[in-house]
DNA sequence: CCAAAACCTAGGGTTTACCCTAACCTATTC
DNA sequence: GAATAGGTTAGGGTAAACCCTAGGTTTTGG
């Protein structure tokens, strides 16, 4: 008897991916696709795969949220999430939430299978590139803050001088403080935002938004 | 006469799901299929297929410096990037260098075929969602256009590093030269991009889509 | 095949960024 | 109404970045 299989994503490319990546093996059987969360739900109600593959950022949904939905109503339905996400609060969540795998897009034909097959069979399965992000996470591996610092008025003023290339001298004069004010105020922003130089600074910056 | 296309995208699930959807139609024929660029590479000195499909970000490569250089060694392939990246910067790189299309991974199989189609009879071709947000950008910003420098080698290794919050020094011990010659590159690095500091140049490579 | 251009290399000297420390001011709290 | 905490202001000293110049090597083009 096949393990039967149904995915849900938005992105067609993906859907058709993983559809054929395992109609390649007798042993799974996809019984359902789906674009729209609606259409799945709907599906569901009339015939249940064992397993779903799940992925987590829906147009029209939210996938962390549909995966607590799911595995409340079905208990019995195993889902695999699969997302670009590597952050290992989406992946803690996922799991919080009954999901039994949690898979990168990058993923290969065998380790899909495998986890399939893991997660049929009652158990969990994580790859071993997810296993460790999570440990690194736990460890407390002081890494790159996901969290946007709080940053103080002159500190956001002085930011934004250097984005636009101003020396601590020419920013000293905007704002009529010295320039040994105006390096507190970077060194300060050097360890909110936890980088060493004005390279990891603007980086750190551009990647949170905080200047264009 | 169907029209030949080459894949090349590191992710096994995006590789299967545009071969698939291009599999459902007599008028495409897919010839070769690329996990690694030296593979790709290496396939199309022996048959070019019309058209190639590439992604952008590769694990080991850069598909926009990568796309520059296959447009210039094949001059009548006709490549059509995918990529997730919905930035202009890399829409605009992309185009610069070559590419004739640009989807995003989001597209459905009429799209894509449509992109192929166009692209195959020498013309461009841009989904919607990508030509508004090219228009957008123009409108928005009417800045002097950004035209990407061309770096040397060392220059691009220089670069990455400085990046990564490496100071000069330690660079200098990475690549096994005195600090003065990381500094030329430095300051050339600065001339090229038209910037005065270490924050205009990061600021200018990430805008550029050359660092992330 | 030779000249021009581009690239990699590096030194001397100046300016700027960064680290450690600390005073002062203003809220908030107990 | 002192104690605590966060913010703004600086100083002295060191490390790093930046400017100008230039020789040697590789690439390019006529």
């Amino acid at each position: 008897m096949a393990i039967s299989v149904g995915i849900l994503d938005d992105h067609e490319m993906i859907l058709e991916g993983l559809a054929t990546m395992l109609s390649q093996t007798q042993e799974i059987e996809v019984t359902g696709c789906w674009t729209h969360h609606a259409n799945c739900l709907e599906a569901l109600e009339k015939q249940r795969p064992n397993v779903l593959l799940l992925d987590i950022n829906l147009k029209n949904a939210n996938g962390i949220e549909l995966c607590a939905e799911l595995s409340n109503t079905y208990p019995d339905l195993q889902i695999v999430a699969v997302s670009n996400y590597n952050e290992s609060s989406f992946i803690k969540n996922m799991l919080r939430n009954g999901a039994k795998s949690y898979l990168l897009k990058n993923t290969s034909k065998d380790e899909l299978i495998t986890a399939i097959r893991k997660v049929h069979s009652g158990e969990r399965y994580l790859p071993r590139t997810v296993e460790n992000i999570l440990l690194e996470d736990s460890l407390g591996t002081p890494k790159p803050k996901t969290s946007i610092p709080k940053l103080t008025r002159r500190e956001k003023e002085v930011l934004q001088f250097i984005s636009e290339e101003y020396t601590n001298g020419e920013i000293a004069d905007k704002l009529f403080v010295s320039i040994k004010t105006v390096e507190s105020h970077r060194t300060n922003l050097l360890s909110k935002f936890g980088v060493k130089n004005t390279a990891g600074l603007i980086k750190s910056a551009m990647n949170a938004g905080l200047i264009s």
